[in-house]
RNA sequence: GGGCUCGUAGUGAAGUGGUCUAUCACGCCUCCCUGUCACGGAGGAGAUCGCCGGUUCAAAUCCGGUCGGGCCCGCCA
């Protein structure tokens, strides 16, 4: 019966049975440590019998291993326990030497990233790195855990598209069966048509896009959070939604994950319940003034802009998420509602967190006759199998709605302190990165 | 797509015309070491300095090209 890692230290006087992988040997001449790593973490076991080392002569990191042994309670092992008079079996000799360090931390430097992510396979086995991705893993959690606790559903939907879905982001294309068909570069159109049948729904999937961008928050393959709610009564709900599941997740890892992330150098997190509102314009006026550039002609926020507005509100109003509202008709798409109270700007609101757009949170035009005529405006073609199923759903009427789509690769990325949202990702896929 | 920038053992770095027959650390191999936990000590192997061409008496170092990265901008989330 195999005894986790973990389990260790509540068998202290037994004989217990643990499998892993040999992650580090230490040879101190008549006494050898090794440490075994499982998916809990790792045990320490002490060797003394010369035959059980050799057992392990040429053997390196990565050799899979089963060890039985006494447990004993040690306060000068991690832990608090180790194992003594261990037999070893080894299970899968592995005599290759890793390419890249299993045991100390790896360079996340820009000009060592390319070197990480070819190693990937084997340098996940780190543990600085793994445990970036427990993180992302426990943030997907409690994303859902609060999204079932306001009744949304989650949902799949459909990758592979018959045409451009929502106009913008450049599309992969791809051969279905002889005719064209395209990756979807989001699930806004179901997702809103869901919102016919349940409400609220959302979705935890991948999204492809095809722009040629080489930036450090870029990546072809990302991995949105998309929800889309029902029934609001107006573009605040949407953003207090948002809103409060961020606040939700972030407070929850920081108190959960405490030593981790301070292992990992994450920064502290300075976030209020509510979060800071300003318009499009305002942050154009404030960084304007305080850079002395004019920015009013810009139609979306420049980078540097949301580096400073977070900044500015960290310091300003304790708090480094923020919400810029408001933003100008021309940079609408054609499902998004227009401000009634002011139709110079869009009913569209961007979650900004640590200095990067994490989120882009917008009303959608429910009227079907008045999203026909947006269409049309955006020279888009109605009876297009991209969209005929779309208006169908508004046809049949479509609740008052909005919903986000959220980067949860960024959110990774930002809460850890990475400096790179490729490092959030297991297997990065990029302009010049199809493996591994 | 535009601009800038980088490329030296498996990994991370130093070296910016000669003293480089290329240095250091980690990792690897051999040996010593009974409380290590980034163990310590002694020794060893491992690099045609991304590639091609040029300048020069002399190139890792300067120049041109090329290939491969990175960062910023644009686009976009």
């Amino acid at each position: 019966m195999r005894v986790l890692s973990s389990e260790v230290k509540d068998n202290v006087g037994k004989t217990v049975h643990i499998e892993g992988w040999l992650h580090k040997k230490r040879l101190l001449g008549g006494l050898t440590f090794i440490n075994v790593r499982d998916r809990r973490g790792l045990v320490q076991v002490v060797i003394q019998d010369k035959d059980e080392v050799e057992k392990l002569r040429g053997l390196q990191i990565g050799t899979v291993l089963s060890v039985d042994g006494q447990v004993k309670e040690e306060p000068r092992a991690p832990g608090g326990a180790e194992l003594h008079d261990a037999k070893l079996t080894v299970l899968v000799p592995v005599e290759a030497e890793p390419p890249i360090e299993i045991d100390k931390p790896l360079s996340h430097k820009p000009d060592n990233l390319d070197t990480l992510f070819e190693h990937r396979v084997l340098g996940l086995r780190n543990l600085q790195e793994s445990k970036i991705f427990k993180i992302r893993s426990e943030l997907v959690h409690y994303i859902r855990e609060f999204m079932f606790k306001h009744e949304f559903v989650e949902i799949h939907t459909p990758k592979i598209l018959a045409g451009a879905t929502e106009g913008g982001a450049e599309v992969f294309k791809v051969d279905y069966f002889g005719t064209e068909a395209v990756l979807a570069q989001s699930p806004q159109f179901y997702k809103q048509i869901m919102t016919g049948v349940f409400e609220r729904v959302f979705e935890i999937g991948p999204a492809y896009r095809a722009e040629l961008s080489a930036t450090t928050r870029h990546v072809s393959e990302v991995t949105m959070l998309d929800i889309e709610m029902g029934f609001i009564d107006a573009h605040e709900d949407v953003l207090d939604m948002v809103q409060d599941m961020t606040y939700y997740v972030l407070t929850k890892i920081y108190d959960q994950y405490a030593a981790e992330l301070k292992s990992l150098n994450a920064p502290d997190l300075v976030l209020k319940e509510e979060f800071p509102r300003y318009t499009v314009a305002e942050v154009h006026e404030m960084y304007g003034k305080a850079n002395n550039v004019d920015l009013s002609k810009e139609k979306d926020l420049i980078p540097a802009e949301e580096r400073w507005i977070c900044d500015y509100a960290k310091k300003q109003e304790g708090c480094e998420a923020v919400y810029v509202t408001h933003f100008p008709v021309e940079a609408m798409k054609f499902y998004h509602m227009v401000n009634p109270d002011d139709p110079t700007t869009v009913m569209w609101g961007d979650l900004l967190f640590r200095g990067l757009e994490i989120a882009t949170c917008p009303q959608r035009e429910h009227h079907y006759d008045k999203l026909v005529e947006q269409m049309k405006k955006a020279g888009l073609d109605p009876e297009h199998p991209g969209y005929k199923y779309y208006l169908q759903a508004f046809k049949h009427g479509l609740p008052a709605h909005g919903g986000c789509g959220f980067g949860i690769d960024r959110l990774v990325e930002k809460t850890i302190g990475l400096a790179n949202v490729k490092e959030a990702i297991l297997f990065p896929r990029d302009i010049n990165r199809l493996t591994p």
